[in-house]
DNA sequence: CTCTCTGCAAATCTTTTGCAGTCCT
DNA sequence: AGGACTGCAAAAGATTTGCAGAGAG
Protein backbone atom coordinates (compact mmCIF):
# COMPACT_ATOMS: atom_id res chain seq x y z
CA UNK A 1 0.00 0.00 0.00
CA UNK A 2 1.16 3.26 -1.04
CA UNK A 3 -0.99 5.80 0.79
CA UNK A 4 1.09 8.40 1.35
CA UNK A 5 1.46 8.73 4.67
CA UNK A 6 2.86 11.52 6.97
CA UNK A 7 5.57 10.46 8.83
CA UNK A 8 6.39 11.51 12.52
CA UNK A 9 9.53 12.39 12.10
CA UNK A 10 10.66 14.21 9.18
CA UNK A 11 11.74 17.16 10.76
CA UNK A 12 14.23 18.02 7.63
CA UNK A 13 10.54 17.93 6.35
CA UNK A 14 9.53 20.89 7.85
CA UNK A 15 9.25 23.38 5.17
CA UNK A 16 6.32 21.46 3.62
CA UNK A 17 4.95 22.68 6.90
CA UNK A 18 2.34 25.59 6.10
CA UNK A 19 4.37 28.54 7.33
CA UNK A 20 4.64 29.14 10.95
CA UNK A 21 2.46 32.67 9.95
CA UNK A 22 -0.26 30.06 8.64
CA UNK A 23 -0.24 27.99 11.41
CA UNK A 24 -0.36 30.75 13.81
CA UNK A 25 -3.53 31.99 12.10
CA UNK A 26 -5.08 28.82 12.31
CA UNK A 27 -4.12 28.46 16.03
CA UNK A 28 -5.87 32.01 15.97
CA UNK A 29 -8.99 30.47 15.00
CA UNK A 30 -9.26 27.57 17.04
CA UNK A 31 -8.41 29.30 20.25
CA UNK A 32 -10.68 32.37 19.78
CA UNK A 33 -13.58 29.26 19.20
CA UNK A 34 -12.28 27.89 22.52
CA UNK A 35 -13.11 31.08 24.27
CA UNK A 36 -16.20 31.73 22.78
CA UNK A 37 -17.48 28.28 23.93
CA UNK A 38 -16.27 28.84 27.20
CA UNK A 39 -13.79 25.65 26.40
CA UNK A 40 -10.20 25.79 27.62
CA UNK A 41 -6.81 26.10 25.87
CA UNK A 42 -4.58 22.97 26.77
CA UNK A 43 -1.67 21.68 25.73
CA UNK A 44 -2.87 18.62 24.46
CA UNK A 45 -5.52 20.28 22.55
CA UNK A 46 -2.92 22.79 20.72
CA UNK A 47 -0.87 19.77 20.10
CA UNK A 48 -3.08 18.09 18.37
CA UNK A 49 -4.12 20.77 16.39
CA UNK A 50 -0.23 21.09 15.59
CA UNK A 51 0.14 17.58 14.08
CA UNK A 52 -2.90 18.08 12.18
CA UNK A 53 -1.95 20.90 10.10
CA UNK A 54 1.17 19.12 9.54
CA UNK A 55 -0.26 16.32 7.59
CA UNK A 56 -1.37 16.24 4.26
CA UNK A 57 -4.85 15.19 5.37
CA UNK A 58 -6.75 12.63 4.98
CA UNK A 59 -5.82 11.45 7.97
CA UNK A 60 -8.01 8.87 10.32
CA UNK A 61 -8.37 9.55 14.18
CA UNK A 62 -5.78 6.54 14.24
CA UNK A 63 -3.18 7.74 12.40
CA UNK A 64 -3.58 11.15 14.00
CA UNK A 65 -3.10 9.57 17.39
CA UNK A 66 -0.25 7.39 16.64
CA UNK A 67 1.51 10.92 15.40
CA UNK A 68 0.91 12.57 18.27
CA UNK A 69 1.62 10.18 20.65
CA UNK A 70 5.38 10.06 18.87
CA UNK A 71 5.13 13.94 20.41
CA UNK A 72 3.47 12.95 23.89
CA UNK A 73 2.65 9.56 24.82
CA UNK A 74 0.44 10.26 27.38
CA UNK A 75 -2.19 11.96 25.27
CA UNK A 76 -5.14 9.63 25.07
CA UNK A 77 -7.22 8.21 22.02
CA UNK A 78 -9.87 9.56 23.35
CA UNK A 79 -8.54 13.83 23.78
CA UNK A 80 -8.02 13.18 20.04
CA UNK A 81 -11.16 12.23 18.84
CA UNK A 82 -12.98 15.31 21.26
CA UNK A 83 -10.88 17.33 19.38
CA UNK A 84 -10.74 16.63 16.12
CA UNK A 85 -14.63 17.27 16.48
CA UNK A 86 -13.64 20.50 18.30
CA UNK A 87 -11.64 21.59 14.66
CA UNK A 88 -14.49 20.42 12.80
CA UNK A 89 -16.91 22.63 14.78
CA UNK A 90 -14.59 25.72 14.32
CA UNK A 91 -14.26 25.16 10.52
CA UNK A 92 -10.52 24.23 10.07
CA UNK A 93 -11.27 20.94 9.74
CA UNK A 94 -14.06 18.58 7.74
CA UNK A 95 -14.58 14.49 7.84
CA UNK A 96 -14.74 12.74 5.39
CA UNK A 97 -15.39 8.80 4.95
CA UNK A 98 -13.39 6.97 1.86
CA UNK A 99 -14.79 3.46 1.86
CA UNK A 100 -12.90 2.02 4.97
CA UNK A 101 -14.68 2.11 7.55
CA UNK A 102 -12.62 5.03 9.72
CA UNK A 103 -13.14 8.94 9.49
CA UNK A 104 -10.53 10.82 7.73
CA UNK A 105 -10.10 14.91 8.66
CA UNK A 106 -9.04 16.77 6.01
CA UNK A 107 -7.86 20.61 5.96
CA UNK A 108 -10.64 23.05 5.67
CA UNK A 109 -8.78 26.19 6.48
CA UNK A 110 -7.41 27.91 3.29
CA UNK A 111 -7.66 24.80 1.28
CA UNK A 112 -9.48 25.08 -2.13
CA UNK A 113 -12.94 22.24 -1.81
CA UNK A 114 -11.89 19.42 -3.46
CA UNK A 115 -13.90 15.60 -4.47
CA UNK A 116 -12.02 12.32 -4.90
CA UNK A 117 -10.85 9.59 -6.82
CA UNK A 118 -10.60 6.62 -5.00
CA UNK A 119 -8.56 3.43 -6.13
CA UNK A 120 -10.94 0.60 -4.56
CA UNK A 121 -7.33 -1.98 -5.26
CA UNK A 122 -5.03 0.48 -3.60
CA UNK A 123 -6.21 2.89 -1.67
CA UNK A 124 -4.42 5.42 -3.51
CA UNK A 125 -6.42 9.08 -3.61
CA UNK A 126 -6.67 11.89 -6.26
CA UNK A 127 -8.10 15.58 -4.99
CA UNK A 128 -9.96 16.92 -7.88
CA UNK A 129 -11.93 19.72 -8.36
CA UNK A 130 -14.43 21.01 -10.96
CA UNK A 131 -16.62 24.36 -11.04
CA UNK A 132 -18.80 22.73 -13.40
CA UNK A 133 -20.04 19.91 -11.22
CA UNK A 134 -20.10 22.40 -7.94
CA UNK A 135 -22.24 24.55 -9.78
CA UNK A 136 -24.87 21.94 -11.23
CA UNK A 137 -25.09 20.99 -7.60
CA UNK A 138 -26.01 24.27 -6.55
CA UNK A 139 -27.99 24.59 -8.90
CA UNK A 140 -30.16 20.96 -8.54
CA UNK A 141 -30.32 21.64 -4.41
CA UNK A 142 -32.00 25.10 -5.53
CA UNK A 143 -34.89 23.19 -7.96
CA UNK A 144 -35.70 21.22 -4.73
CA UNK A 145 -35.40 24.54 -2.44
CA UNK A 146 -32.72 22.35 -0.33
CA UNK A 147 -30.25 24.51 1.01
CA UNK A 148 -27.03 22.87 0.71
CA UNK A 149 -24.14 23.27 3.73
CA UNK A 150 -21.80 20.76 2.59
CA UNK A 151 -21.19 17.78 -0.21
CA UNK A 152 -19.17 14.83 -0.64
CA UNK A 153 -18.35 13.51 -4.24
CA UNK A 154 -16.62 10.32 -4.69
CA UNK A 155 -15.36 8.31 -7.51
CA UNK A 156 -14.59 4.42 -6.68
CA UNK A 157 -12.67 2.44 -9.47
CA UNK A 158 -8.98 1.65 -10.53
CA UNK A 159 -6.29 3.97 -10.55
CA UNK A 160 -3.90 4.46 -13.61
CA UNK A 161 -1.36 1.98 -11.67
CA UNK A 162 -3.69 -0.78 -10.54
CA UNK A 163 -5.74 -0.69 -14.15
CA UNK A 164 -2.31 -1.14 -15.84
CA UNK A 165 -1.48 -4.25 -13.45
CA UNK A 166 -4.81 -5.63 -13.89
CA UNK A 167 -4.48 -6.07 -18.09
CA UNK A 168 -1.22 -7.63 -17.79
CA UNK A 169 -2.34 -9.65 -14.72
CA UNK A 170 -5.30 -10.92 -17.29
CA UNK A 171 -3.15 -10.82 -20.30
CA UNK A 172 -0.68 -13.78 -18.61
CA UNK B 1 -35.70 -25.92 6.70
CA UNK B 2 -37.75 -23.36 9.40
CA UNK B 3 -40.75 -22.09 7.50
CA UNK B 4 -43.06 -22.99 10.20
CA UNK B 5 -44.40 -19.86 10.88
CA UNK B 6 -44.69 -17.92 7.90
CA UNK B 7 -47.39 -18.43 5.35
CA UNK B 8 -46.60 -18.98 1.60
CA UNK B 9 -49.14 -16.86 0.59
CA UNK B 10 -48.70 -13.30 1.21
CA UNK B 11 -51.88 -11.73 -0.25
CA UNK B 12 -52.31 -8.85 1.43
CA UNK B 13 -48.90 -6.85 0.67
CA UNK B 14 -48.56 -8.09 -2.94
CA UNK B 15 -50.21 -4.92 -4.30
CA UNK B 16 -46.90 -2.97 -3.39
CA UNK B 17 -44.66 -5.59 -4.98
CA UNK B 18 -42.83 -4.23 -8.19
CA UNK B 19 -44.88 -6.54 -10.80
CA UNK B 20 -44.00 -10.14 -10.38
CA UNK B 21 -42.22 -10.79 -13.88
CA UNK B 22 -40.25 -8.16 -12.36
CA UNK B 23 -38.95 -10.19 -9.42
CA UNK B 24 -39.26 -12.99 -11.09
CA UNK B 25 -36.34 -11.75 -13.43
CA UNK B 26 -34.19 -10.77 -10.46
CA UNK B 27 -34.55 -14.17 -8.57
CA UNK B 28 -33.28 -15.49 -11.90
CA UNK B 29 -30.13 -13.56 -11.71
CA UNK B 30 -29.54 -14.24 -7.97
CA UNK B 31 -29.90 -17.54 -8.25
CA UNK B 32 -27.73 -17.75 -11.76
CA UNK B 33 -24.92 -15.99 -9.34
CA UNK B 34 -25.54 -18.52 -6.81
CA UNK B 35 -25.15 -21.27 -9.09
CA UNK B 36 -22.23 -19.54 -10.76
CA UNK B 37 -20.46 -19.60 -7.95
CA UNK B 38 -21.26 -23.07 -6.63
CA UNK B 39 -23.52 -21.48 -3.66
CA UNK B 40 -27.24 -22.93 -2.70
CA UNK B 41 -30.46 -21.79 -3.30
CA UNK B 42 -32.49 -21.56 -0.01
CA UNK B 43 -35.47 -20.21 1.20
CA UNK B 44 -34.02 -17.74 3.38
CA UNK B 45 -32.17 -16.04 0.46
CA UNK B 46 -35.06 -16.26 -1.43
CA UNK B 47 -36.96 -14.30 1.07
CA UNK B 48 -34.30 -12.01 1.77
CA UNK B 49 -34.06 -10.70 -1.72
CA UNK B 50 -38.08 -10.25 -1.97
CA UNK B 51 -38.03 -8.60 1.09
CA UNK B 52 -35.48 -6.10 -0.13
CA UNK B 53 -37.60 -6.10 -3.69
CA UNK B 54 -40.60 -4.94 -2.06
CA UNK B 55 -39.29 -1.70 -0.39
CA UNK B 56 -38.11 1.84 -1.39
CA UNK B 57 -34.64 1.01 -0.77
CA UNK B 58 -32.69 2.62 1.19
CA UNK B 59 -32.80 0.12 3.69
CA UNK B 60 -30.33 -0.64 6.09
CA UNK B 61 -29.38 -4.45 7.35
CA UNK B 62 -31.63 -3.52 10.67
CA UNK B 63 -34.57 -2.55 8.43
CA UNK B 64 -34.76 -5.17 6.38
CA UNK B 65 -34.04 -7.53 9.20
CA UNK B 66 -37.23 -6.22 11.03
CA UNK B 67 -39.39 -6.72 7.87
CA UNK B 68 -37.76 -10.26 7.45
CA UNK B 69 -38.08 -10.81 10.68
CA UNK B 70 -42.03 -9.99 10.42
CA UNK B 71 -42.06 -12.61 7.62
CA UNK B 72 -40.14 -15.56 8.93
CA UNK B 73 -38.90 -15.02 12.50
CA UNK B 74 -36.44 -17.82 12.55
CA UNK B 75 -34.05 -16.28 10.03
CA UNK B 76 -31.10 -14.49 11.78
CA UNK B 77 -29.23 -11.08 11.05
CA UNK B 78 -26.47 -12.82 9.88
CA UNK B 79 -28.06 -14.42 7.47
CA UNK B 80 -29.16 -11.34 6.15
CA UNK B 81 -25.87 -9.57 6.21
CA UNK B 82 -24.28 -12.47 4.31
CA UNK B 83 -27.02 -12.41 1.56
CA UNK B 84 -27.09 -8.46 1.41
CA UNK B 85 -23.84 -9.04 0.07
CA UNK B 86 -24.39 -11.21 -2.33
CA UNK B 87 -27.21 -9.30 -3.55
CA UNK B 88 -24.51 -6.77 -4.02
CA UNK B 89 -22.14 -8.89 -5.76
CA UNK B 90 -24.61 -10.07 -8.43
CA UNK B 91 -25.56 -6.32 -9.69
CA UNK B 92 -29.16 -6.63 -7.76
CA UNK B 93 -28.54 -3.78 -4.77
CA UNK B 94 -25.44 -1.33 -4.17
CA UNK B 95 -24.35 0.15 -0.56
CA UNK B 96 -24.80 3.50 0.23
CA UNK B 97 -24.04 5.59 3.22
CA UNK B 98 -25.99 8.24 4.03
CA UNK B 99 -24.60 9.79 7.17
CA UNK B 100 -25.66 7.79 9.90
CA UNK B 101 -23.38 5.43 10.68
CA UNK B 102 -25.33 1.88 8.95
CA UNK B 103 -25.26 1.10 5.57
CA UNK B 104 -28.43 1.58 2.84
CA UNK B 105 -29.26 -0.64 0.23
CA UNK B 106 -30.87 0.23 -3.05
CA UNK B 107 -31.93 -1.28 -5.55
CA UNK B 108 -29.51 -1.20 -8.95
CA UNK B 109 -31.55 -3.95 -11.55
CA UNK B 110 -33.28 -1.73 -13.67
CA UNK B 111 -33.45 1.36 -11.56
CA UNK B 112 -31.21 4.21 -12.83
CA UNK B 113 -28.35 5.43 -11.08
CA UNK B 114 -29.06 8.65 -8.94
CA UNK B 115 -27.64 10.82 -6.09
CA UNK B 116 -28.62 12.00 -3.15
CA UNK B 117 -29.87 15.35 -1.37
CA UNK B 118 -30.12 14.23 2.15
CA UNK B 119 -31.86 16.45 5.48
CA UNK B 120 -29.05 16.24 8.08
CA UNK B 121 -32.10 17.55 10.41
CA UNK B 122 -34.89 15.59 9.66
CA UNK B 123 -32.64 12.80 7.35
CA UNK B 124 -35.38 13.22 4.24
CA UNK B 125 -33.91 12.04 1.50
CA UNK B 126 -34.22 13.76 -2.52
CA UNK B 127 -32.98 11.58 -5.46
CA UNK B 128 -31.69 13.35 -7.94
CA UNK B 129 -30.29 12.33 -11.47
CA UNK B 130 -28.02 15.22 -13.86
CA UNK B 131 -26.43 13.75 -17.14
CA UNK B 132 -24.08 17.19 -16.41
CA UNK B 133 -21.89 15.67 -13.26
CA UNK B 134 -21.94 12.22 -14.49
CA UNK B 135 -20.44 13.24 -18.03
CA UNK B 136 -18.47 15.54 -15.97
CA UNK B 137 -17.79 12.85 -13.90
CA UNK B 138 -16.18 10.58 -16.82
CA UNK B 139 -13.95 12.79 -18.30
CA UNK B 140 -12.35 13.80 -15.28
CA UNK B 141 -11.78 10.57 -14.73
CA UNK B 142 -10.39 9.67 -17.59
CA UNK B 143 -8.42 13.09 -17.28
CA UNK B 144 -6.43 10.93 -14.71
CA UNK B 145 -5.77 7.80 -16.39
CA UNK B 146 -8.72 6.65 -13.80
CA UNK B 147 -11.17 3.48 -14.60
CA UNK B 148 -14.25 4.23 -12.41
CA UNK B 149 -16.63 1.55 -11.29
CA UNK B 150 -18.86 3.59 -9.09
CA UNK B 151 -19.39 6.90 -7.66
CA UNK B 152 -21.56 8.50 -4.93
CA UNK B 153 -22.58 12.23 -4.32
CA UNK B 154 -24.21 13.49 -1.42
CA UNK B 155 -25.12 16.96 -0.93
CA UNK B 156 -25.86 17.67 2.67
CA UNK B 157 -28.04 20.54 4.04
CA UNK B 158 -31.64 21.50 5.11
CA UNK B 159 -34.56 20.29 3.01
CA UNK B 160 -37.13 23.07 2.38
CA UNK B 161 -39.29 22.32 5.32
CA UNK B 162 -36.43 22.01 7.86
CA UNK B 163 -34.82 25.35 6.34
CA UNK B 164 -38.46 27.02 6.81
CA UNK B 165 -38.92 26.07 10.10
CA UNK B 166 -35.37 27.27 11.31
CA UNK B 167 -36.22 30.55 9.67
CA UNK B 168 -39.36 30.99 11.81
CA UNK B 169 -38.12 29.33 14.88
CA UNK B 170 -35.25 32.14 14.62
CA UNK B 171 -37.99 35.22 13.74
CA UNK B 172 -39.13 34.33 17.74
C1' DC C 1 -22.69 -38.04 1.11
C1' DT C 2 -20.27 -33.83 0.89
C1' DC C 3 -19.76 -29.31 1.04
C1' DT C 4 -22.45 -25.22 1.84
C1' DC C 5 -25.71 -22.76 5.11
C1' DT C 6 -27.59 -21.14 9.13
C1' DG C 7 -28.16 -19.07 13.67
C1' DC C 8 -26.17 -18.31 17.89
C1' DA C 9 -22.79 -16.33 20.67
C1' DA C 10 -18.63 -14.18 20.81
C1' DA C 11 -15.43 -11.25 18.60
C1' DT C 12 -14.11 -6.99 15.90
C1' DC C 13 -13.46 -2.33 15.11
C1' DT C 14 -14.20 2.43 15.49
C1' DT C 15 -16.00 5.86 18.27
C1' DT C 16 -18.37 7.39 22.61
C1' DT C 17 -19.29 7.79 27.49
C1' DG C 18 -18.92 7.47 32.78
C1' DC C 19 -15.93 8.73 36.18
C1' DA C 20 -12.44 10.37 39.36
C1' DG C 21 -8.57 12.96 39.47
C1' DT C 22 -6.19 17.20 37.30
C1' DC C 23 -5.78 21.64 35.14
C1' DC C 24 -7.06 26.31 33.27
C1' DT C 25 -8.74 30.97 34.40
C1' DA D 1 -12.43 27.83 43.94
C1' DG D 2 -15.05 25.87 40.25
C1' DG D 3 -16.24 24.30 36.11
C1' DA D 4 -13.77 22.29 32.19
C1' DC D 5 -10.39 18.67 30.69
C1' DT D 6 -8.05 14.29 30.58
C1' DG D 7 -7.16 9.36 30.35
C1' DC D 8 -8.67 4.99 31.53
C1' DA D 9 -11.81 1.42 31.29
C1' DA D 10 -16.12 0.10 29.89
C1' DA D 11 -19.92 0.76 26.67
C1' DA D 12 -21.99 1.21 22.38
C1' DG D 13 -23.41 0.21 17.73
C1' DA D 14 -22.73 -2.05 13.30
C1' DT D 15 -20.92 -5.84 11.15
C1' DT D 16 -18.14 -10.20 11.05
C1' DT D 17 -16.56 -14.73 12.42
C1' DG D 18 -16.10 -19.46 14.79
C1' DC D 19 -18.65 -23.31 15.28
C1' DA D 20 -21.73 -27.32 15.42
C1' DG D 21 -25.82 -28.85 13.69
C1' DA D 22 -29.05 -28.77 9.42
C1' DG D 23 -29.84 -28.67 4.55
C1' DA D 24 -29.14 -28.46 -0.71
C1' DG D 25 -27.53 -30.94 -4.73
Amino acid sequence: MHRSKTQPGRSNNLRTIPGAGQMQKEKEIFFDHLRQSGLKRTSQRELILEVFLETEGHSSAEDLYNLIKARDPLVGVTTVYRTLKLLVECGLAREEHLGDGRTRYEHLYNHQHHDHLICTICGNLIEFYSEVIENKQDEIAKQYGFRPTHHSLRIFGLCAECDAKRISAAAV
